[in-house]
DNA sequence: TGTACATCAGTGAACGCGCGTTCACTGATGTAC
DNA sequence: TGTACATCAGTGAACGCGCGTTCACTGATGTAC
C-alpha cells in the first residue's frame, strides 16, 4: 500500500468520473464539488483547477449521458435485422422507430439521475430538422435518420414528415418522465411495457394511415 | 396609514397565495419559507404555526396549480359545440381530445413555474383506469372520460381503449415538457403550435384507424 | 550530469451566503365566572 | 360589567448545516542552461 502521491495523476477524469456515478446515484443534486473531491481523495477545492466552475462540470456529464441515450437507442435500432425484400425492409424501418423509442425509455428508467441532469443542462435546442450539422451523438439526430427511412420505404407520406420528429420525441419523453420519476412511477413492470407498446403501436398505426398502409400488417416491435 | 396588527388574521391564506404567487416566477425553487412570510410581512417563523413543513406548504401550491391546470383543459374542451346529428357527435368528441390536449400545453407554457412544483410535488399515482373514486379535479380523470367519449361514439375501437390514456398524456406531457423548460423551449410560436397540431393529428389518425373511420375525415380542433 | 527556476497541481483555512427549523418568549384574544 | 386566565398567533435570536468559491500557500515536476 502506498501512500497517496501529491499529484493525482489524472484528477479531471477520475473527477468526471466520480460526477457520472453521482449523477446516476442522485440526479443533479448528487453533483456537489465537495462530495465528488473527497470522493477522489482530493481536497475540495483542487477540482477548481480542471474546471472553471461547477457548472462546467455538469456539463462534461451531461455529454457522457448523452453519449449513453444515444448508445442505448442504437444498440436497440441495431439489433433489427435489415429487410430482405421490399416489404421486409418496410417492416424493418417501423421496428427500428420503435426500438428506438425503447432505448431512449430503457435509459430513462435505468439511469434516472442521469436522464434527470442530461435534460437540466440540455444545451440550447438541438440541429431541428435534417439540414444543419449532425452530430452523431445527439439523439435526436439518430430519430430524424430513422423518420427519413420510414418515408424512403414509403411507410410515411413525404406530407407527414414534417413535425414527426417532434411528435415521437414528445410522446417517448413524455412517458419516459412520467414513468421514470413522475406520477407513474410505482407502476409495475407488465403494465409499463405494455403501455409502452400501446404508445409505440398508436404512432405506428399513424404512419402508416397517411400511406393507406395501415390496414393488417404487422405492429412494431 | 394603519400600522400593522399583531395578528395578521389570514396568515395561512395569505402564505399559500405568496406561495403560489412565487411558484409561478420561479418554480419549486422560489418556495423559500423565509421569502413567502417576509413577502406577506410577517417573521420567518410564523408560517410554522399553519404549516408543519415546507412540504405542507408545497403541497397547498401543488393543489391549487392541479385545479389550474384541469380548468385550462376544461375551458377549452367546454368550448367545443356539441355535434348535432351522430356524424357531428364524433367530430366534437374527437375536437374535444384536441382540445383538452391544446388546453394541458397552454398551461404549461404559460405556467411553467407552477407546472414544475405540480410534478415535483405530484402524490402516488392517479387513479388509473376509469374504476375508482374519481376526483373531477384530476386532470386525468377527465382525459380518461374524453377516451371513454371517444369510443361511444364510434372513433376509437375498443379494443384499442386501453392503454390510450397514457399513450396521450405521454404525447402532451412530453410535448409541454420539451418546449415549456426544455430543449425546445427556443421555438418561435409558429412553429411550435404547427408542432402540436401534428402531435394531435397523429393520435387522432390512429383512433380513427382503428375503427376504420381514419380516410378523409376533419382534423382535430 | 547538475542546478536554478518557472510552472503546475495540489492544500488548509476561511468567506459569505442561504436555508429549514427550534427555542423561549410576548402580545392579543376570547371566554368562564 | 369586570376580571382572571387559558389559548393562540405572532416575534427575535440562534442552531446547525451545507454549499460554491477564493486566498495565500506548498509540494512536485520538468526544462533551459
Amino acid at each position: 500500500m502506498t501512500t497517496a502521491p501529491y499529484h493525482h495523476g489524472n484528477l479531471r477524469a477520475a473527477l468526471v468520473e466520480a460526477a457520472v456515478a453521482a449523477a446516476r446515484e442522485s440526479g443533479p443534486d448528487g453533483l456537489v464539488v465537495r462530495h465528488l473531491a473527497r470522493r477522489v481523495g482530493v481536497s475540495h477545492n483542487a477540482a477548481y483547477r480542471h474546471f472553471s466552475d461547477r457548472d462546467a462540470l455538469v456539463a462534461e456529464v451531461a455529454e457522457v449521458g448523452m453519449g449513453e441515450l444515444t448508445t442505448a437507442m442504437r444498440r436497440r435500432t441495431d439489433r433489427v435485422p435489415p429487410g430482405a425484400d421490399p416489404e421486409g425492409e418496410v417492416l424493418a424501418a417501423r421496428a427500428r422507430l420503435s426500438e428506438c423509442g425503447r432505448g431512449y425509455v430503457d435509459f430513462a428508467l435505468a439511469e434516472p439521475g442521469l436522464f434527470r441532469v442530461l435534460f437540466a443542462a440540455y444545451p440550447s435546442p438541438p440541429s431541428l430538422g435534417t439540414d444543419g450539422t449532425k452530430d452523431p451523438d445527439d439523439p435526436f439526430v439518430v430519430l430524424n435518420a430513422l423518420l427519413d427511412d420510414l418515408v424512403r420505404v414509403g411507410h410515411l407520406a413525404p406530407e407527414a414528415r414534417p413535425g414527426a420528429e417532434i411528435t415521437c420525441w414528445s410522446a417517448v419523453h413524455g412517458f419516459a418522465v412520467l414513468h421514470s420519476e413522475g406520477p407513474l412511477r410505482e407502476l409495475d413492470e407488465a403494465t409499463r411495457s405494455a403501455a409502452l407498446d400501446v404508445v409505440l403501436e398508436t404512432i405506428d398505426r399513424s404512419y402508416g394511415a397517411t400511406t393507406g398502409a395501415g390496414r393488417g400488417a404487422a405492429g412494431p416491435g
